[in-house]
DNA sequence: GTTGAGCGTT
């Protein structure tokens, strides 16, 4: 994506270790998916925090929570798949203060000294035409989406019931789906409970189509005061583990071998070369079709 | 009457 520095030895060797994990890939085939973000390896080594950025399309607007790269910036295209139109992210260091432009070159923007977590960012709009990110249904849709949809010639385009974690226990089925009635029309949303009818914190929510899904999985959102974060669930990885590839390969070939699966959100090869890569898709299913 | 990582059926 936008790396401003090289994995460090350490990242490097957790890889090295995930590749004799799963080791029986033929060329150029996949094997084993893997959910992110859990269980075995790749877990943190240092830079690798997991930081979100809080965003919104106008001030006091809704807020949503975005996941930085491996390197601790935000891609300009990740940010346009979010809010579409989108060229870049401001923030205003005091209440009474100027807003103040997040630093971008080449598609990438990074932090301010005080670090993402510090602000709540504002979406920068060319010419100050203010989009608002429920207008991308039909003639603003993003790019993105339109590619997904021209490439979803069969299924890879459904919704799937999305998990949702970290719910304060008193939100009730009724007040989730309202949560995700901002996002896109919800088919189903349900806060899981005990037998006693106690909310275990957690539930699941279906959209009715697949832009609306997409604003939301992978990311976090303000419930409550609390974080909540949207997944996938379990059975579904974004990422395939890729084995004995050739060291000419690049991450361009990658992409475009495994982009007529689907919108892929990263590629990475480790460097020094070992014969291995990761590619991870937007979309999970993906992932189940090159598997199946 | 509490809790705070996780993976759902009925």
């Amino acid at each position: 994506m936008c790396r401003r520095r090289n994995k460090t030895a350490l990242e490097s060797e957790k890889e090295e270790v995930s590749s004799e994990v799963e080791s029986e890939a033929e060329v150029g085939e996949a094997s084993g998916a893997e959910s992110e973000g859990s269980d075995t390896q790749e877990d943190q080594g240092e830079a690798n925090m997991n930081v979100f950025i809080t965003v919104c399309s106008e001030e006091g607007g809704e807020t949503i929570e975005l996941p930085t790269d491996e390197d601790g910036n935000l891609t300009l295209s990740s940010l346009e798949s979010q809010f579409s139109g989108a060229s870049g992210l401001s923030y205003r260091p005091e209440d009474d203060e100027e807003l103040v432009s997040v630093a971008c070159s080449e598609g990438c923007l990074y932090p301010p000294d005080e670090g993402w977590e510090a602000y709540i960012f504002v979406c920068d709009f060319p010419r100050d035409s203010k989009r608002k990110q429920d207008d991308d249904s039909e003639e603003n849709e993003s790019k993105t989406n339109k590619r997904i949809r021209s490439e979803s010639s069969d299924g890879d385009s459904e919704t799937i019931d999305l998990i949702v974690l970290g719910l304060p226990y008193s939100t009730t089925d009724a007040e989730l789906k309202k949560e995700f009635e901002e996002y896109g029309e919800v088919k189903m949303a349900e806060v899981k409970k005990d037998n006693q009818g106690k909310s275990k914190g957690f539930g699941f929510v279906r959209f009715a189509d697949y832009e609306s899904q997409l604003k939301v999985v992978n990311k976090r959102l303000l419930v409550g005061g609390r974080h909540i974060e949207i997944k996938f669930p379990k059975q579904f990885s974004t990422k395939i583990f890729i084995g004995r590839m050739k060291e000419e390969m690049t991450n361009d070939d990658l992409s475009e071998y495994f982009g007529k699966y689907g919108e892929i959100t990263d590629v990475y090869v480790p460097r020094p070369f070992k014969g291995i890569g990761y590619v991870t898709f937007e979309n999970p299913l993906a992932v189940q079709t090159i598997l199946a």
